[in-house]
DNA sequence: TAAATCAGTTTATTTTATAAACCAAATTAT
DNA sequence: ATAATTTGGTTTATAAAATAAACTGATTTA
């Protein structure tokens, strides 16, 4: 009936960071930051899961001479959103 | 961009009761239970959450001899249900 | 009448989300 | 030159949430 949703992508900010980057394809810190309106710590600790998960790549690299932390969706993020997307159909369609 | 999300509704196991409720708009305890994989406990809690935000009325009767616990979604609870899954779609809608 | 079941509630524990505090380097102002 | 501010984050502490385990009380069934 209802299918279970992935933890890791059932939460308010690390959903809208996948949602970003389902679409860029790559985004830098402080870019999602102004996006999601999260606040740096919390950006940086749900990051760290979506990263750990291999959702997402992170690249630490600097731009010029100021650090640059560049964001990536991974193949195994984009299928996780993709099923936790047609997961939350089954919460959403009425009528079966 | 992104919508904030109810956080009442943004869990699975309430999510999972107010899409029951949204379709049948009466349901016993044990049905929902049943319904939604959950524990009795779990279940327990999330129904008198949904209940103290006026989400859903819960009616204690009895069937036969027995206690019977009757869940309805209210107008409000319907309007909640409504716009998350609006709000969801901001975060789900690739291009806009 | 003892054991098991039904219908739940309460309580305790683990997990999670979030912000506050912090750090280091670079830039800007005095 | 050096003090203050900003940028780009990380680490740590706290508050909130989810969940299961333990419990209660009445009802069947053995």
């Amino acid at each position: 009936m209802f299918q279970p949703l992935d933890p890791l992508l059932h939460s308010e900010l690390r959903l809208a960071v996948m949602s970003l980057l389902v679409s860029v394809e790559e985004a830098e810190f402080p870019y999602i930051k102004e996006q999601t309106g999260a606040t740096a710590g919390n950006l940086s600790v749900q990051l760290d899961k979506l990263s750990e998960a291999g959702y997402i790549a992170v690249e630490k690299t600097y731009k010029g001479k100021r650090p640059c932390t560049i964001c990536r969706i991974t193949p195994a993020g984009l299928k996780a959103f993709e099923d936790y997307v047609n997961a939350l159909k089954s919460y959403l369609e009425i009528s079966k």
